[in-house]
DNA sequence: TAGGGGACCTGCAGGC
DNA sequence: TGCCTGCAGGTCCCCT
């Protein structure tokens, strides 16, 4: 899936043609998401005008001019394809319909957002924009990774005594919001630490260390588009180019990048998901 | 309470 | 060419 460089991605993609954009007509083409669309959708988003179009973690959050928040995942394969605007002008001209477009937006401008989902992992929710910190999705996740209540105390004492492997106590989205499989092996393999240990037997400088490698791997990568696997693409339709600095994910097999290392890269299953690593020299 | 694994759904790649 | 199998970026839920 998208993790949070590919959201953000999207969401920037989108502000041209939705932020501050009235939203002419909803359509729902299919409502059984991960779960059920809200009731009624398509009839409370028509004629709403999309004050701010922001994020939280993986989730986008439209902010909408009746006081309600709608709520998008993207979940695994989840696009939000925009047609109708070129070089920031619009028109009128859009694909035909493709198999998957669940719900479809047409906007007062002439652009058309549409959201595909093949997997139908992705969601969507509408919540009372005052309340949506508390909404159900939202009001669990841990701290913005590249936010100031993200910093080296907080990490270390939240990590401090967990005895999950340091992979599965990144990929959890209570410690830290937004980081998913593919970039959690990046900032392992940058930081030299074994996605194999245990969280909380690492030392706190190290756990520490972590921080300022996770900003940077994220920062680089909303800076490259995000990276194109599979189902991923930007809501233009174009590719991202972070796959591209890809050190350990999917180089199974290959020469380690690390200076002065000789090792591989490895594949190993965790939680049954795939881990890249080079054993040599993330210990 | 924490951690691990299965399930959800569909498309694609690779092997036979 | 067609069928089968395994795998995929997320996250909830159940079991241990």
């Amino acid at each position: 899936m998208p993790e949070l460089p590919e959201v953000e991605t999207v969401r920037r993609g989108l502000v041209p043609a939705m932020e501050g954009q009235v939203i002419a007509a909803a359509q729902v083409n299919r409502p059984d998401l991960r779960w059920p669309l809200p009731a009624r959708m398509a009839e409370r988003l028509t004629g709403a005008r999309i004050v701010r179009l922001g994020r939280r973690s993986k989730y986008i959050l439209a902010d909408l001019s009746t006081g309600e928040t709608l709520i998008v995942h993207l979940g695994m394969s989840g696009r939000m394809l925009v047609s109708g605007v070129i070089m920031g002008r619009f028109h009128h001209d859009h694909p035909a319909p493709a198999k998957h477009d669940h719900v479809v937006f047409d906007m007062e401008g002439g652009a058309r957002v549409t959201f595909n989902d093949a997997r139908r992992f992705g969601a969507m929710d509408l919540t009372p924009t005052a309340q949506v910190d508390r909404h159900w999705l939202l009001a669990g996740l841990g701290p913005e990774p590249l936010g100031n209540a993200f910093h080296e105390d907080y990490l270390v004492a939240r990590l401090r005594g967990r005895m999950t492997p340091i992979k599965a106590a990144l990929l959890d989205q209570r410690v830290v919001a937004g980081l998913g499989n593919i970039y959690v092996c990046e900032v392992l393999y940058r930081a030299g630490i074994s996605p194999r240990r245990k969280a909380g037997r690492i030392a706190a400088p190290r756990v520490a260390g972590l921080v300022p490698v996770i900003r940077d791997v994220l920062s680089e990568a909303i800076a490259a588009g995000g990276s194109s696997l599979r189902d991923y693409r930007q809501s233009d339709g174009e590719l991202g180019y972070f796959q591209h600095d890809f050190r350990a994910y999917g180089r199974e097999g290959a020469p380690c990048r690390t200076p002065g290392c000789v090792g591989q890269i490895v594949r190993i299953v965790q939680s049954g998901r795939s881990t890249f690593y080079c054993p040599q020299c993330q210990r």
